[in-house]
DNA sequence: GTTAAAATGTACTGATCGGTTTATGTATTC
DNA sequence: GAATACATAAACCGATCAGTACATTTTAAC
């Protein structure tokens, strides 16, 4: 298999997963959906956890490029930026298909404590809080991992609710907070 | 079957479903782990559905009554309850067993628009707001509401990070930031 | 003690689960 | 054109899924 025919069997993966959850969907409509037959794909990922792994990393460089990338575009300060980032949650929200985070349901579907998804899901999270550390850091605000791992906090619980209330004003209460939090 | 015998199955079908999730559980370990058969599950609940329903249901009143009597228990002003929700929260976390919130984990696993589960489980949270909201009226917040919505962002934030990360320092996180927020 | 309701275990349905086997097809490479 | 590597469809594996049928036993009311 081409690594642009993998590629895409991943990305078309991570669709069905997103859309329909990891255990609902099983490995005969991704043979189905993605036009890779069941052989090959098990020729390529011992098992079934294997590409949920493969499409979590996906999704995770997809998702932090794409929020890093939309912070940048949107505030000129590193301190803007933290800020703005629950403008472009907020615009996440309000797409179409929007159905919350991947990696909070994947760790809400393989909650075992030394699960390897959840391990994963983790990891992204903590990714985040690197770069928001980076970026207070930036600002000159006094204790950066701190503040990180309060406007995790915060993003997590828009999240949430945004996805539960299928509305994103929640996206608007974070910053608010947020907002509140660099002020100190 | 009796009402006793009648909760008696939903509260051990609740631990069952908090621990496992709700598609990885089937119903023949739920008749085999409760004691009670499967035709009997089925005279009282035309599907599996309306049993994570009752189950829910059962989870709300509990969780309830568990936090806001702990709440009162930590505090003595309206205001303080509020505050030290965060505390009784980082209690919760620090239990075995605790496995997160068996609501988000809900509308994780049914998150399609109309679906009634997902639909229960928002209802749970305007509960939560509801309360917050009339404890933040007695305490003489300006806009209650407002408030209320932002401390369930924190809570939700706190509990998701809680389950991902094995550690209950999102409590003190989140109980940091409400302190600010109450400060106002 | 009889009757009727409600519970039971067991077996079954057709479908689907994750994963494998097999036999066939189709490129590329030499 | 033969050989190699990789793809395919389709059938198959045993297990499990949600839900049902059925014949039997327990429970409770009279």
């Amino acid at each position: 298999m081409s690594q642009n025919k993998r590629a895409e069997l991943i990305r078309k993966a991570l669709v069905l997963f997103y859309r329909n959850g990891f255990h609902a969907t099983g490995m005969d409509l991704v043979a189905k959906e993605t036009g890779v037959s069941k052989t090959s794909i098990y020729n390529h990922f011992r098992t079934k956890e294997e590409l949920i792994l493969a499409v979590l990393r996906l999704r995770d460089e997809n998702f932090r490029n794409w929020l890093f990338r939309r912070m940048e575009d949107l505030a000129d300060t590193p301190k803007e930026q933290l800020l703005l980032m629950f403008d472009a949650l907020e615009e996440w929200f309000l797409e179409d298909g929007f159905k919350g985070c991947m990696f909070i349901k994947a760790s809400a579907e393989f909650q075992e404590h030394d699960d390897a998804i959840n391990a994963q899901a983790y990891a992204h999270k903590r990714l985040l809080v690197d770069h928001f550390e980076m970026l207070a850091s930036q600002a000159g605000i006094e204790d950066p991992h701190a503040v990180a791992r309060k406007l995790l906090v915060l993003k997590e619980g828009a999240i949430v609710i945004a996805a539960m209330s299928h509305s994103a004003t929640s996206a608007r209460e974070a910053k608010s907070i947020a907002e509140l939090l660099m002020a100190e």
